[in-house]
DNA sequence: CCGCCTACCTTTGTCGGACAAACCCACAGT
DNA sequence: ACTGTGGGTTTGTCCGACAAAGGTAGGCGG
C-alpha cells in the first residue's frame, strides 16, 4: 500500500533510464501480448518449448523462465498432456491471490466488513432479476443442507460461504463475483468461530439465508437486499460480541484453512 | 468464470491422487510458505540462488523457475542490486492484473457500473470520517488542475481517475481501495471518450467532484455519498447517450492505455 | 475390418557445467 | 576526502544431456 520511491518512474532526469529488461521477461511479455490482443485465443496451443526457442532465438532455460511468469499469472496453462495452451486467468485463482495479499497487508475486519456490507446486498438484489433456475436450485439445496448441519459449525460455515458464492453467481455480474469472492474466503474461518461461540448464530444465519432465498424466488429485490443487509449486520454484531474489536487484522488462521482446501486448478 | 470439471479435486477414490508436483513448484511453495507465515518478513533477504540450490538440493535452473513464479505473484522482488528479497504484493500490480482478467473475460459495462455504483459512494462516505489532511489537500489540488484542464479530455480523464483513486485512499479502507482500483482503470478510456463526445460532461464532472470534495471537508457523509451517486449515475447517462448499449464488453481499447502507462514497479 | 498392444518419437522436467556482465566491497593512490 | 582499481559474488544466459511421461504409428489378434 505504500508508494515508496523505488526506482520505477522517470526519475525526471534528461536521460531515459537504462533498464536492460531480461530476456525471459521479454519472452513472457511477447507471449502475453499475443494473448491479450486476441491473436492467441484461450485454448490455442502456444507451441512447444522447442518452438519458442526457435522463434525467440534464446535458450530453452530462458524460454522456460518466461513461461513460468505466464503460468503464474494464469495466461497460459498446460493441458492434459502438459502442452502449453493459452488460457484465461481463472478467477478463483485470482481471488485466492487477492485474499492472500489482503492478509499480508493485515487489513482489519472493519475494512472487510464495510465492503462486504456494500457488495452482498447488491449481490442479492441483482440475483432477483438475474438468477437462473439452476442457481436457484443450488441455493435451495444449500439451505436444505444447512438445516441438517445446524449442529456442525465447520460444515455450516462452508455452506455459508457457498451460499454467498452462489448469490454472487446468481447476480449474473462477474465483476461483482470477483470482487466479493476474496472477502468470502476471508470471512469463512471467522464465520465458523462465530457458529461455535454464539449459540443463536446458526439459527439466525439459516433464517436470513432462507429469507434471501425466498425473496430471490419471488423476484423481490428490496426484500432480498433488506435481509442480506440484516444478515451482514448480524454477522458484525456477533463478531463484536465475542471479539471486542473490529479493528484487529484478519488473522493468519485463514491460511490454515486455505492450505487444507487448495483452490481447484 | 466457467467451472469446468478439470482434474483438480479428490476424485473420491481410496487412493491419493498421484500428482507429481514439479520440483520448481515445490520450491516456490516452500518459499511462499515462509513468507505468508511471517517467518520471512517483507524486506528480508531470501538468499542467493546458490543458497537456495544448497537448501533445496536441486539444480539452479529449477530454483530459478521457482523464483519466477514468486516474482510474478509479487511475493519476491529484487532490490537495487537484484538480490532477492521477500515482498508484499503491490496492490497496483494486483489491480492491473485484475483489470486485465476482466477485459479478457469480456465483462460488460453494466457489470462494471453496477459494482462501481456501490463502491464509489461508499468510498466517499467513508472518506468523510477517515480522510487525512494530506489526502484532502491532494483532492483540492486535483480539482484545481481539473478546472484548468476543462478543454483537455485526455488530461481530464486522467485527473478523474486520480480523483477517484484519492477518494479510495481517503476512505482509509484498503479492501475498498483494492476493490475499486481495477474498475477505475477500466473506466478511464471511456471517461475520456465521454469528455470528448458529450459537451456538458466535463463541467458536470468537475461540479460533482467539487461537491464531493466540499462534503468531505465538511465531514458530511450523506452529502458526499449523494453527490457521488449522482456523479456515477451521470456517467451512466452519458454513456448511454452515445453508445446505445451498456451490455457491450469493455473493450480492448483500454490496453492501449495501459501499455503507455505501465504501472510503477 | 476394427480394436488392442507394443515400440518409437516427442516433449517436459531436471541436471551439470560454463561464461559474460553487473554489482559489491575493500583497498590503494592522489 | 574522493577517486579509481581489482577481486569476489551474483545474476542472466547459454550449451548439452538424460529420464520419465505422453502421444503416435504400425503390427497383431479377433
Amino acid at each position: 500500500m505504500e508508494s515508496l520511491p523505488g526506482q520505477g518512474e522517470p526519475a525526471s532526469g534528461l536521460f531515459e533510464r537504462i533498464d536492460h529488461v531480461p530476456a525471459y521477461q521479454r519472452v513472457a511479455e511477447a507471449i502475453e501480448r499475443e494473448i491479450v490482443s486476441g491473436r492467441l485465443a484461450p485454448g490455442d496451443p502456444v507451441g512447444t518449448e522447442a518452438d519458442l526457442v526457435r522463434q525467440f532465438g534464446v535458450n530453452r532455460s530462458t524460454v522456460r523462465e518466461g513461461i513460468r511468469l505466464l503460468e503464474q499469472s494464469g495466461l497460459i496453462r498446460r493441458d492434459s498432456s502438459r502442452r502449453l495452451i493459452a488460457s484465461l486467468p481463472r478467477y478463483t485463482k485470482l481471488a485466492s491471490r487477492i485474499s492472500r495479499a489482503l492478509v499480508l497487508h493485515q487489513v482489519t475486519f472493519r475494512e472487510l466488513w464495510e465492503v462486504t456490507n456494500a457488495l452482498e446486498p447488491l449481490s442479492a438484489e441483482l440475483a432477483c432479476t438475474h438468477a437462473t433456475p439452476d442457481v436457484v436450485a443450488a441455493l435451495g439445496e444449500n439451505i436444505a443442507q444447512s438445516r441438517k448441519a445446524l449442529g456442525n459449525p465447520k460444515l455450516l460455515s462452508e455452506l455459508d460461504t457457498e451460499f454467498h458464492a452462489l448469490i454472487g453467481k446468481a447476480s449474473g455480474n462477474r465483476v461483482l463475483q470477483l470482487s466479493r469472492e476474496p472477502l468470502g474466503l476471508l470471512f469463512q474461518p471467522t464465520s465458523q468461530m462465530l457458529g461455535e461461540e454464539v449459540d443463536t448464530a446458526a439459527d439466525r444465519m439459516v433464517e436470513a439465508h432462507t429469507r434471501v432465498y425466498e425473496a430471490i424466488k419471488a423476484g423481490d429485490a428490496d426484500e432480498a437486499g433488506l435481509w442480506m443487509r440484516r444478515h451482514v449486520a448480524d454477522y458484525r454484531r456477533g463478531f463484536e460480541r465475542l471479539a471486542k474489536d473490529l479493528g484487529q487484522p484478519v488473522e493468519r488462521l485463514y491460511h490454515d484453512h486455505i492450505s487444507t482446501h487448495p483452490p481447484p486448478d
